[in-house]
DNA sequence: AAAAGTTACGAAAACGGTTTCGTGTTAATA
DNA sequence: TATTAACACGAAACCGTTTTCGTAACTTTT
């Protein structure tokens, strides 16, 4: 058992002052060569490492991203951490994480606790309860602190920061008009209650594909499925009592449930219907037929997010930066489930 | 913009000295009740946190605890860690994550990265690569200076510390046993190369149940895969050339690959050919049929190890506690891949 | 030889807390 | 009234760094 040494025990042991071996250790041209060939010597062989925490205090900045998300086992928000924690660890930084669980209390309590000292700054993405409650003060008084926030996917327009999206919108568009261009008229789309940004811009994304292509939009074929329940039942009623010959899901959770459904009512995917997903996930790799689904390129909006905040944590200008949106370009990844010219 | 308030703001604010200010707002009996009322009322206005960078220096504990991981993308590894960081918050502890990606240099950096003042103790399960380098010198000079570390599910005998992994070996010769009862008899085994003690032991599992059985052991039956390689060539041709009725994959990625190969070669799951996988995850709930799955518990896992760190971090006893290993019992979930009576 | 400049180091403050100990003032006791 | 105890507070050390500034001891310049 040999213990961390500090500054103060090199001094102690050569018989030089703590500031000596501190500017030793640093080269500090202050210090002579013999002395510092000295005292490195002696920090080597006992493999002197600074105090972090003591720097942390000193500096005022603790090299630490406090990243805040709903939920870890996830496949989206999983990669989207790993983009952040490989640009983080590029750049020096560590990350803190909490779960959110999709509680409002918890969002606000972890994130309390970090911003006494812990960590210089936050990348963010709001619980359900959050959104629902659509208070967001929490987030107005860390800003107010000078604590920078990014936020990626589950964002607001009530806060002003940097923030990370997909383009949802657009992206259902595109799916939607995939289904189209191979002949598909009825089309479905399944999703979840809509005090999800990311969920309705989806809904709108589909409307507008409607649209553009003169398609009457069925309310009946909208299935808005709630939270937590059983879906199997909803979702077999749906494909029952319906005439439907393509189906976007909001998730791939959805999907790759739809096609199975889908299948035991003897149904072909994708001669009978089609499906496309969202999150391009484990589940859509390995379902048969694999599905078409939108990749939301997670781990490159976390990269995206963990530069924001720390260009931010690091700029030096006085002038704050203009807030800045980056909207990440999803793709739509064809496979099995759908028909592709 | 209010910056964050402290002690030396309230002091000087009210006149009065910084121990005032801090035994005040701990409520010693030492301070005047009208002083102390003064204090906390200005103290609260002002929304007053102690710093925990200062905390943590003066007490020389973080309430940070590292969490060293392979890879987050992974459904086992993101289960541990939600009990991991459940049972650390409600302790006061946060979590600080860092991904091994399976390499051995990034364990060992990110490790000592964070051993130097920014955390009490760690939780890790070894990378592929530090396995396989059979090298935990990192490890040994971590536990030297008096860091408590905790190991799960890949661990090594070569270090002496807390433990929790999963009967491996136990479950797997449960699982190929409820192959037999249902009349199996070339059961075959789909694993990794072993160099993870996991995988091993699931194999001495595997063999060992046939051996109960009075089954000669085919090693044609054992198909063992590369890392990285594309599977689904070898899957088929292992199951094109040979006459097997159940097979054990060692993971549930395995297992539904085998599911759809096995279905695309025109044979029935679970009539022609019953699976079972390791990790209740996703995948196992998504399939169909569903998969008959080993549940990892990995939540109890993390929660264990969390425990376990903990305990031995707050302990308070001069003499060091025995190292202990938790063995947390799978559970074999029966679902539509196995003929269950 | 006096003045000025270098060199090589140490003292001390600072970061933001906690805690021990000392002390002036008042109240209780002898 | 002198002594002691209780009360209420402040000074200072400490945690482990960095950094500014001061200064002895030489060296160089004039």
């Amino acid at each position: 058992m040999k213990p961390k040494i500090t500054l103060k025990d090199i001094a102690r042991e050569l018989d030089v002052s703590i500031s000596t071996v501190s500017k030793a250790l640093k080269n500090s041209k202050e210090i002579s060569k013999d002395t510092k060939d000295r005292i490195k010597a002696f920090a080597k062989f006992y493999n002197y490492r600074p105090n972090n925490i003591a720097l942390s205090l000193k500096n005022r900045r603790t090299k630490n991203i406090g990243v805040v998300i709903p939920d870890i086992v996830h496949h989206f928000f999983t990669t989207v951490f790993r983009g952040i924690e490989k640009y983080a660890n590029s750049m020096g930084y560590n990350v803190i994480i909490c779960i959110s669980d999709e509680s409002f209390d918890k969002e606000v309590i972890n994130m309390e606790m970090l911003a006494n000292g812990s960590i210089d700054g936050f990348i963010l993405s709001l619980s359900a309860e959050t959104q629902l409650k659509n208070d967001f003060t929490h987030l107005k008084e860390l800003l107010d602190q000078g604590i920078p926030i990014v936020l990626f996917d589950r964002v607001t327009e009530e806060i002003a920061c940097d923030k990370v999206v997909l383009n949802d919108g657009v992206i259902s568009t595109e799916a939607v008009e995939h289904f189209i261009s191979a002949g598909s008229k009825k089309i479905a789309l399944i999703t979840t209650e809509d005090f999800f940004n990311v969920s309705e811009s989806r809904k709108e994304g589909y409307l507008q594909a409607l649209k553009n292509h003169n398609i009457e939009v069925d309310e009946n074929l909208i299935l808005t499925l709630p939270h937590g329940l059983d879906h199997a039942n909803l979702i077999t009623e749906f494909f029952q009592n319906r005439e439907i010959d393509a189906v976007l899901c909001v998730n791939e959770i959805f999907a790759v449930q739809c096609m199975s459904i889908i299948q035991h009512l003897g149904y072909n995917v994708p001669n009978d219907i089609s499906i496309i997903g969202f999150t391009d996930g484990i589940l859509s790799k390995y379902s048969s037929p694999k599905l078409t689904t939108v990749a939301q390129h997670g781990e490159t909006m976390g990269e995206n997010a963990a530069k924001f905040l720390i260009d931010r944590m690091e700029s030096t200008e006085m002038e704050e930066a203009p807030f800045k949106t980056k909207v990440i370009d999803a793709t739509l990844i064809k496979r099995g489930s759908t028909i592709n010219k």
